[in-house]
DNA sequence: GTCTATATGGGGATAGAC
DNA sequence: GTCTATCCCCATATAGAC
């Protein structure tokens, strides 16, 4: 009678994909830190060596997190300018709003995991993130730069915008626990979207309106 | 000749002090989980047992970092609902918010150890946070449901708007880094602080008028 | 590609001397 | 109240069999 079970070959990919799964779902809860390779190991249902294997280490698997989370974001974000050809500047930075809002809502898991490591001064991906977000940053500013320069948006400081319009867009999946407990509002519904697509709507309406007496500090 | 130091007796007081600044800073640049007690000991110049013997070790110290923390904000919220007696709600409010954007200013280590902390699931002293947080966002909460009883503002829903204002709020000094580096601001300056207010009172402006012809979607 | 077994180090905590 | 020395556990990572 043996003791060990069969060893499981369910293929590179596939065993690759459940170790993702298993460490962004438990690096978002517990954080990287947190987390250990036997934890991902016994969620993923798979070897402990393996994670070595395919990934070269835990730090290897955040990276990899990362990486795709972004290129898929920025798959989907070249669709959709491409999509928006010749609108108008405040529907294009709408269009654009929505498409985070609803990635962020399908990634939740990674998406907390990114915003709170980013936090962290002495993150391991931290060269990664940086170029990362800059990207995601300019994907908006050229955006308002354009409605600026073409004179149909005031001419404010954008990064003062974009700040105050991330805000908006990142705080409630960082912390959809108190979205939940404290202000009663599932970050994982359409209606939240909604509301959230709504939200930063007014208040770019609000701080990019090129006429009034908005006297700008 | 002797191997070891003199002990150094700097009385209770002092190395609790120098404890509990070096895990602020420790925590807040590399997280909880990602701070050892012999860092800490390290940056305090303090003995690694002193931690356990002061604290009853590292959760201890997280705790009792938080509790300063909001204990120390109520304080000063008690003292500025009282000067604020007779004020209107918006005015009340801003104050409200301009008291609670310096103290993250001028606590930015715990406010950003606190923030990013909870948005862990498995967080050491979640207990802890849920009744601050409560009592946090209740003080700014009833003096919206006040407006909104004495017909000052719309009767729009709290939560909602007490989610903008939170996420406005928070998150620059939740993310520091990324406001100096992305937006090229520095929360620090008393100039990012006035800017913070005045956009966040925009925001409250603008969702809480009462009057026009506001379709709340 | 997968597994067992193990190397190696670092973690938090404390006993007991001073 | 402080310090040294140490316990004991658990972390990551890999060598080598299959």
């Amino acid at each position: 009678m043996k003791r060990g079970r069969e060893p499981i070959n369910r293929g590179t990919d596939q065993t690759k994909a459940r170790i993702l799964a298993a460490a962004a779902k438990l690096f978002d809860a517990q954080g990287f830190d947190g987390t250990t390779v036997r934890q991902i190991a016994k969620e993923a249902d798979v070897n402990l060596a393996l994670i070595s294997y395919h990934f070269q280490g835990k730090r290897g698997l955040l990276e990899v997190l990362i990486a795709s989370y972004y290129e898929t974001f920025f798959r989907l974000l070249a669709a959709q300018k491409a999509a928006n050809r010749g609108t108008e500047p405040l529907d294009e930075l709408i269009a654009l709003v929505r498409l985070y809002v609803f990635f962020q809502r399908d990634h939740a898991a990674v998406t907390r995991l990114i915003q709170r490591e980013l936090s962290v001064e002495s993150m391991l991906a931290r060269e990664v993130m940086t170029v990362y977000i800059h990207r995601w940053k300019h994907s908006f500013a050229s955006i308002i730069e354009d409605g600026i320069t073409r004179g149909v948006f005031a001419p404010l400081s954008v990064d003062q915008v974009l700040l105050a319009m991330t805000s908006l867009l990142v705080y409630p999946y960082l912390n959809p626990q108190s979205v939940r407990e404290v202000y009663y509002l599932e970050p994982g519904s359409d209606e939240f979207c909604e509301w959230l697509v709504a939200s930063v709507e007014q208040l770019l309406r609000s701080l990019l309106k090129p006429s009034p007496t908005t006297s700008r500090r």
